[in-house]
DNA sequence: CACCAGGTTGACC
DNA sequence: GGTCAACATGGT
């Protein structure tokens, strides 16, 4: 069974790495905005367009909704993909002012999840994300670190599967959750050079008994 | 200079 | 129902 063997991953990542304190983020649309911002770019990055944001008052979803494009571009350059990101970026700000952060935020994980997804620009890994990270609700995020390290150790599925198995592994326990997350990506940026895990992973596992 | 980054989408078999 | 280019900047 792959339950034991993800918890021990779990366990041994915790022991190595220590608490990862996940997500830097003063609200929780600013998780929302970091989400999105973050995909298939480096957090600093991120971290330059949030503050970018922040100090043309853009972090809340009222704010956003107003801004024109053409600003909001300016800003998220330096993440790449800027025309997308602005454009998806807005279109959230709009949807979370019509609808209230805090009525999205109170639903369960699901119909969060579902919410998200209806939106263009957010996916599986982006939804899941913000549910976590944002609302503060249980459910694993998958990410490509995450499929990279399993299948290094022999556990392979599409992202709904791998999700599966990872609920099904550990605890519902937020931090858990949120802990496990970040030390997967934490862990291959430090250790898993050009996408190769099986030198990595599996010699924790092996330097762990097992 | 080639390659990668905490993905998602829409087009085309 | 799966595969794949397109999206784009910044760092090694």
């Amino acid at each position: 069974m792959e339950s034991k063997i993800i918890y021990r991953v779990y366990t041994v990542l915790l022991g190595k790495m220590g608490p990862q304190n996940w997500w830097p983020a003063e609200t929780a649309f600013e998780v929302v905005v970091g989400a999105l911002l973050t995909q298939q770019t480096k957090w600093t990055n991120v971290e330059k367009a949030i503050n970018g944001l922040k100090e043309h008052c853009m972090i809340d979803a009222f704010s956003l909704a107003q801004t024109d494009t053409d600003q909001i571009e300016r800003l998220v350059r330096c993440c790449g993909f800027y025309r997308q990101k602005s454009l998806r970026l807005k279109e959230i700000a709009i949807f979370f002012n019509e609808h209230g952060t805090q009525n999205i935020f109170s639903l369960t994980a699901h119909e969060l999840r579902q919410t998200l997804l209806s939106l263009k620009g957010i996916g599986n890994e982006t939804a899941d994300s913000i549910v976590l990270y944002a609302a503060n609700k249980p459910k694993f995020v998958i990410d490509a670190y995450t499929t990279r390290m399993m299948r290094c150790i022999g556990i392979e599925g599409d992202y709904m599967q791998l999700q599966r198995m990872f609920e099904s592994a550990l605890p519902a326990d937020l931090d858990i959750y949120k802990e496990f997350h970040a030390l997967i990506v934490e862990y291959s940026k430090a250790y898993c050079i050009r996408k190769r895990c099986d030198e990595c992973i599996l010699k924790e596992l092996d330097e762990n008994g097992c």
